[in-house]
DNA sequence: TTTTGATTTGTAATGAGTACAAAAGTAGAA
DNA sequence: TTCTACTTTTGTACTCATTACAAATCAAAA
C-alpha cells in the first residue's frame, strides 16, 4: 500500500535514482514478484497499470537499477535476461522442464564462498547457476 | 596433423556423431583454440580453411556437439554464447575490461563442489561465472 | 545406378535489446 | 507566473545473434 510506495521512494532516493512514477511501479512489481521476470514480462504486467508506458522505459529503468546495484541480471537461460532484486546474495536453479527459476537459499549457495581474487584476477561478482529438473516436476513425473 | 584428425574422427564416432569433414574441422578448431570462441568467431576462422562453409553449418554443428556433450555453452557474457570443449569441469572468469574469458583451474572451481541434488531439485549441471578485472589488465593499469 | 536419408547451404524470419531524436514532464530562476 | 535547462519517457528504426525452412548436395547401402 501507500506505505510501501513511500518506502520504495525513499529507497530509490537513497540509491541516487529519481523516484518517478514509472520507476516506483517497476520497483514495486519486482518486489511483489516471486519469479525472476524478463523485461518483456515486466512490461506486459506493468502496462496493465500504466497503459502508456513504453517497453523502452522498462529497459531504461532496468538499466538504471542495474547500474545502481538495485537489480541484478540473470543470464541463466541463455536467450533472455531475467531480473532479480539484489537483496541477499544467492544462487539460482533453472528447471529445464518447466522453465521456472528458483532461488537457492544463501546457506546452500556456492557463490557465497565468495572470493575477491581468483588466480590473480580481481573478482567483482560471482554467479552460480544450476540446471536440472525441479522438485515439483520430479513429483509430477511420477 | 593427420593423427589428430584420425583421433577426432574416432572421438566423434564414439559420441555417435558422424564425422564429416566440416565437423572434424570445427572440432579441430575448438581443440586448438585457447579461447572460448563464439559461433561467429569459429565461422570467421574456419571459413578460411573451408571457403564454402556456411554459418548455419557452424550453428548446426555446435548444436549437435552440445547435444552429445562434446561441447558446452558459456553464457557468461550475456549477449553471445561462447563455446568450450567439455573436458575437465571448470569455472570461468570474464574480464570486464578486455573481454577475455579465462579458465579457472578445476581445483579452484566452486562448481566442483558439485551436488546432484539441491533443495530437492535434481541438478544436471552447474555453472559458476566470475566477473571482474583480469590479472593482465590489473598490471597494465598500474 | 538408384534410392534413401543425412548434411549442408542460402535466405528469410525471429526476437531481445539498443540507438536516437522528438515529446513530455520537472523544477528552479527570474 | 513564465522562462529555461535538464531529465525522463516515448515511438520507431535498427542491430545482431540465432533459428526456421526448403532446396541442393552428399554418402552409403541396396
Ligand atoms: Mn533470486
Ligand atoms: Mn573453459
Ligand atoms: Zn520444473
Ligand atoms: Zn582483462
Amino acid at each position: 500500500m501507500s506505505t510501501k510506495v513511500e518506502n520504495i521512494k525513499n529507497y530509490l532516493e537513497s540509491k541516487n535514482v529519481k523516484p518517478t512514477y514509472h520507476r516506483i511501479m517497476i520497483m514495486k512489481y519486482l518486489e511483489d514478484s516471486k519469479e525472476h521476470p524478463t523485461a518483456e514480462k515486466i512490461y506486459e504486467d506493468v502496462v496493465k497499470t500504466i497503459p502508456t508506458i513504453s517497453k523502452t522505459t522498462v529497459y531504461n529503468t532496468l538499466k538504471v537499477f542495474v547500474e545502481e546495484g538495485i537489480v541484478e541480471e540473470l543470464n541463466i537461460a541463455g536467450t533472455t535476461t531475467h531480473y532479480d532484486l539484489s537483496k541477499q546474495d544467492h544462487d539460482h536453479f533453472l528447471c529445464l522442464e518447466c522453465g521456472r527459476i528458483y532461488d537457492i537459499s544463501p546457506e546452500e549457495s556456492l557463490g557465497r564462498n565468495c572470493v575477491d581474487t581468483i588466480e590473480g584476477n580481481k573478482v567483482d561478482e560471482v554467479k552460480c547457476y544450476y540446471k536440472g529438473i525441479c522438485k515439483e516436476c520430479l513429483e509430477k513425473d511420477n
